[in-house]
DNA sequence: TTAACATATTGACAATCATCAATATGTTAA
DNA sequence: TTAACATATTGATGATTGTCAATATGTTAA
């Protein structure tokens, strides 16, 4: 029973899968790419849908891969939502995934 | 800026509190540990307030050094609340640090 | 087609984590 | 005080993670 980065292996229970995307929250500067991307990254790109990854290197001052590697964590777990358009990968929140989280706690108060 | 089971060293973004909080909540035993503590622990200890830690090996089949490992990490980052009662340690959800979390999450939705 | 560029994947490494056995600490009852 | 018991701590281990360098893949423009 344990909590992986990589989604749970066949068959889950439901408490692996929310422990797998409460992980995915748990890194900081996964936690930093969401509140940017809460903004629309309207500060340098105003006009695009979504955030392009190149610019999340900025924000973060992580690397390319390991930007690429945050990013699919985040999309893997339906926390955020990605499109390629041209070279470019834009992602936005995926405001579904994210409230079912914020639900689920609910669940505790 | 790392996500560590340890609190963040000080000076602590507020990011890598609130990762440090997530971190908790990303292992499947400690949310089912959670969800046994929501019902009370009715089931078995009726009459308490809060669920003694030794009910929770046999819940979770874990170890009595790992659940003290798991309750250590989730009362330090105030998801529940621990009191001694004579030899033995009870436990309850701490609404107000869930609720909290719950939240944070809001602010992406 | 080729060059330039954006993103993805692979491989490696140091750090962290979940786990348990062994042991220590603290508490109650005899 | 001593024995019995509940919990905490320590130490060790295998697994996972975040990170980057190197490389591969895919896309656009020349």
């Amino acid at each position: 029973m344990l909590a992986r980065l990589e989604p749970p292996t066949s068959p889950a229970s439901s408490l692996e899968v929310v422990a797998w995307r409460f992980k995915a929250l748990s890194d900081p500067h996964r936690l930093q790419i969401l509140s940017y991307l809460a903004t629309g990254g309207r500060c340098c790109s105003p006009r695009a849908e979504g955030v392009c990854a190149c610019d999340l290197e900025t924000v973060t001052g992580l690397s390319q891969p390991t930007i690429s590697h945050h990013m699919k964590c985040l999309a893997g777990t339906g926390l955020v939502r990605g499109q390629k358009r041209g070279k470019w990968m834009y992602y936005e929140l995926e405001p579904t995934g994210i409230a079912a989280l914020s639900e689920f706690l609910k669940q505790f108060c």
